[in-house]
DNA sequence: GGTGGTACTTGACACGTTTCAACGATCGGG
DNA sequence: CCCGATCGTTGAAACGTGTCAAGTACCACC
């Protein structure tokens, strides 16, 4: 079933079956007619491979994610999406699983299908040698949720240092003295910068930061992150936690709340992304909140005036700042003692 | 950069350089190397786009959802993943947002691509005619969390109205005689079941079951189902919820909390889905398991044999059992009062 | 030295579309 | 009655790949 089929039907050639679908104006009303007439009748779906092998490249983009079942994540796709709609792209999601062989099968495929561009969290942003090449030979890419000075591509992310720091202020201007931060791992710069902007913030007030690292950032590793600071003396116990994201905040919230701490008198607690839940837990997580729509957005605004702009196209580094949202989980003001 | 530059670099016909990649046995290993060697070299990458114009279909299939931001579809997809990739098939993941018409552009597109196949959560179940045409026309389609008797595809589905009747004895078996149902719309399928195998375990010990119907099943709205319950006179209030899903059900429980309701003392909440946050929420919530992961595995297996076996193939309806799985907001007998 | 066989390699075609120069028909103006 | 212009339509070529019949070179064997 092709056009060849439908020009046969419609006794018209080929090209003015092409004409139809492509440039309706430039052919006679009532042959346009008979064509969709034809089109219609023979159930004739265009075939997008022929158009693409044609064309050169297709008309969709990719948005690769670290972890589909992150809500952070699903935001910023659904943030994209719009924007690739009303360019008229259609957007591919891919999901790596924070998995380098699963990244690059999916950047080999998608360079194959020659999409226009592609938005990604990268697994490894310093030595991506297979986004290089995808970058080297021609497509564009844009980083999501990771800063970057590279000239090649464009970049959005979020100031995740001030993020860090807007929740040592918050803690310390609570009147925490002994706070723990709880995720990792801290090979990966968005945890560490989170991290080291409380850790400064904290130390302008003379308040200290412990490192309780996690293999990753997932409830079941805030649990067992909860569970190592619940298990401390109670004269070295943190008063608070700083969360790498708010899945590990979750996952602290539980299993302090199964072991009767109180949330937030005996301990506050942190998190970061401000996702859905965070508001929905029964004790609204305090979190510090990043544009996650409004990332997917640029990204793929930056990404289709790349595309559309070719040579002429200047990148750009475009960083957000985050905000901090103030809920019941530290919204308590702690009595300050003298410093042991 | 075509396999033709690759040719002329390795001093070898076009031909040769297709074997190497696709027959590389019947290749001599010195016009190997240096087929391999000019690939390198040139940074050649394969055109998808031609190779599926030649071999008349593709090596994708589709995951179209309802809601990518809903736990219950992200888990639905990580199933579906690991078996279309063993499959040598790559996975696109593609949201319709609840909405018909993103849904049906969603469909063009893909069978314009020509996909293998594609795993479906539609809209509408019942009238929908671009799906019929669809399949119709020779895809394959596999309905996902629908059931179905349609004799020209594939369904996977949980049982409803037993996941329904399960929270509804749980609920009884507690001691709870007046017990409210919030979600909707209850035009949707699954929401109907789901009261209705509830209302009919609950009626079998002579309790009673009141809708609170909501617009979506969003934690919002379960908000506002949960103040619309707590304003009831305290003679007409239920003891108990149970929620058609989990983000409804947080939603319940976050705005009880925030009104001082005590769970499950004063009032026991039953979700559905059980997703990662219902055991992480601060109390965990008692829900109504289904194998979401392998929901998608299941899909998958089907859409995969129907792209094998062609005709031969037969169209198969499964339905999985749901599981109740207890909780902390749901874990208290209530004293048994005389009926009013 | 011829025959048959084996091991590779080649060249041309087909897939379905878009594009574009060229062609044909129609018509108004001179 | 012819010319030029305008409007529609056509047919062929090209996009990059896979396939396959046909070809070449080499070798062993009689």
């Amino acid at each position: 079933m092709n056009i060849k089929e439908v020009a046969r039907q419609a006794k018209v050639s080929a090209g003015t079956v092409s004409n139809v679908l492509n440039k309706p104006e430039v052919v006679a009303p009532a042959t346009r007619k008979r064509v969709l007439d034809a089109i219609a009748a023979l159930g004739y779906v265009r075939n997008e491979s022929a158009r693409m092998l044609r064309a050169g490249s297709s008309r969709t983009i990719a948005l690769v994610v670290l972890d589909i079942a992150n809500p952070f994540f699903t935001d910023v796709a659904r943030g994209a999406e719009g924007v690739a709609e009303a360019g008229g792209s259609q957007l591919l999601l891919c999901n790596s699983g924070q998995n380098q062989r699963r990244e690059d099968r999916h950047l080999d495929l998608l360079e194959q299908q020659r999409v226009q561009g592609v938005l990604i969290t990268p697994v490894d942003d310093s030595h991506n040698t297979r986004l290089d090449e995808l970058v080297a030979r021609g497509t564009p890419v844009v980083l999501v949720d990771r800063g970057s000075k590279r000239r090649d591509r464009c970049s959005v992310a979020v100031d995740d240092m001030l993020g860090g720091r807007l929740a040592g202020l918050h803690l310390a201007e609570r009147g925490h003295r002994r706070v723990a931060f709880a995720g990792g791992p801290v090979s990966i710069r968005q945890v560490l910068e989170r991290h080291d902007g409380a850790a400064k913030a904290l130390a302008e007030s003379g308040a200290e930061l412990l490192l309780f690292e996690t293999d990753s950032t997932s409830v079941a590793d805030g649990r067992k992150a909860a569970a190592a600071i619940a298990e401390l003396p109670a004269t070295r116990r943190p008063t608070a936690v700083f969360c790498a994201n708010d899945l590990v905040a979750l996952g602290v919230l539980q299993e302090m709340t199964r072991r009767g701490v109180r949330v937030p008198q005996d301990l506050a607690i942190v998190g970061y992304d401000d996702i859905e839940f965070a508001e929905a837990a029964a004790i609204p997580l305090t979190s510090v909140r990043q544009p996650r729509e409004q990332l997917g957005r640029t990204a793929t605004e930056l990404l289709l005036d790349e595309v559309a702009s070719g040579e002429r196209h200047k990148h750009r580094h475009i960083v957000f700042e985050p905000e901090l949202v103030v809920r019941a989980s530290s919204n308590h003001r702690r009595r300050t003692r003298a410093v042991t």
